[in-house]
DNA sequence: TGTACATCAGTGAACGCGCGTTCACTGATGTAC
DNA sequence: TGTACATCAGTGAACGCGCGTTCACTGATGTAC
């Protein structure tokens, strides 16, 4: 008796899983043992809860079927698979939304729109993952909101490269204003993602704002005479 | 022996008191004993950690200096004093800050760039309350998120007004329009005001890129004919 | 192919600790007469 | 002005509980010879 008989139950809690594989090293045939159900767990947990701050470590077991003291066999601690899940989904999110906005740019259409509809169609399909970061950016402990500050600024660079590459039209400003644009709608988007599962009759109202965002920011700093920059100089 | 020693040690923690008066219940004359000093400890509490969500019973009113079972005299649960507090910071930090751009405009100059720059200064008078707020906006209780929200809304209010009285130079769009701008902007300076008090060196930089995002967002949104209201219509 | 051994994931009991909640209590303050 | 009583903030002991951590253990799997 010494395997426990609910693994089978426990194997693939999922439903937020991304398709290109799991990514986490042993989990590369089978089962997704010990290891990666601690990581799940933490992830759905701290989707449902407040923050993953807040996690126990015998409810972490818990929700992982495991024996709580098992936890040790592969991390130092509760802050330690913490620590682990925002690097895994940091990396994997900004993987996964890069191909997102990618696949949009390549069916045409207008850029803006159909990348921000495509990115909430990507929130409603991994919520769990996007709640994590949105949460942890602001919330919990330091490790964790650089680790997504990082992860915030290759959004920006990945976006920048976008704009740069395919709308020659819109006549941006330098690099640097742009990534300081790109940088205020990856943040942003992020924080809308939580607006937008939050609140499923208003998601419409919420895509065409996060559009009419970036419209603006870019249109507005992309503008020759009105405000360019504006430094120490009197409006009136 | 029944009323504590330490007493007159804790009478006044302060450091996050607005100058406008404690302007909670009873304490209108001297101690502020009792009940405002657990939402005292509360509110240090939640900005020194992380969230208010974590806080325990015992470790508020040892903070407090009372006996812990004291608190079930003022409030029902810890959630409770949560509830309270997020109440009163948020009502007094509107209060506040509409004193401050005010103050800002009537000294004339740029209204946008001087009212942020005012807004920041409070926010190092105020560091406790920011930080309280802007870590619950997208935190804990859903309570806390709602009346935080219901804040961001009035700021965005105010600051429209504001905007349709104090330039009409601008050519804004429609009230509708904006009250998104400006509720854009209040959030956006909120999460900018933590980046702010943790990072002192970038302060300065800070400050400019708050300014530039509100004068992107309302002259792109002005303009009159790149992105006025883009509905479904490709941009190519 | 088989044996001996090391490694590794997970178990189960036990520990000391701080938690939230209850209860009866103690003085101080306010109020009615 | 004085007495009797109600109210109210805070105390202190006690409770049962879940927590994080430790330790010795058990099988299963991999590896050397």
């Amino acid at each position: 008796m010494c395997v426990p008989p609910n693994v089978q139950e426990h194997t693939v809690p999922a439903q937020a899983t991304s398709p290109s594989g799991p990514a986490t090293s042993t989990s590369r045939t089978a089962a997704p043992s010990g290891r990666e159900r601690l990581l799940r767990a933490a992830l759905k947990l701290s989707a449902q809860r407040r923050s993953i701050a807040n996690i126990g470590l015998r409810e972490l077991a818990r929700e992982a079927g495991l024996h709580h003291t098992a936890i040790y066999r592969h991390f130092k601690s509760v802050d330690d698979v913490a620590t682990t899940l925002v690097h895994t989904l940091s990396s994997q999110l900004r993987a996964d939304l890069r191909r997102t906005r990618r696949a949009a740019v390549e069916d045409g259409q207008d850029m803006i729109r159909a990348s921000t509809q495509r990115y909430f169609d990507y929130v409603l399909q991994h919520p769990q993952g996007v709640i994590f970061c949105a949460r942890e950016v602001h919330g919990a402990l330091p490790t964790l909101r650089q680790a997504l500050q990082a992860m915030l600024d290759d959004f920006a660079m990945d976006s920048a490269d976008d704009l740069a590459e395919l709308t020659p039209e819109l006549e941006l400003p330098d690099r640097e204003t742009v990534l300081v644009l790109t940088r205020l709608i990856a943040e942003h988007t992020l924080y809308a993602a939580m607006d937008y599962l939050e609140h499923p009759g208003q998601r419409a109202q919420i895509v065409n704002r996060a559009t009419l965002f970036s419209e603006w920011l870019i249109a507005g700093a992309s503008r020759p005479a009105a405000a360019p920059t504006p430094r120490s100089k009197p409006a009136g």
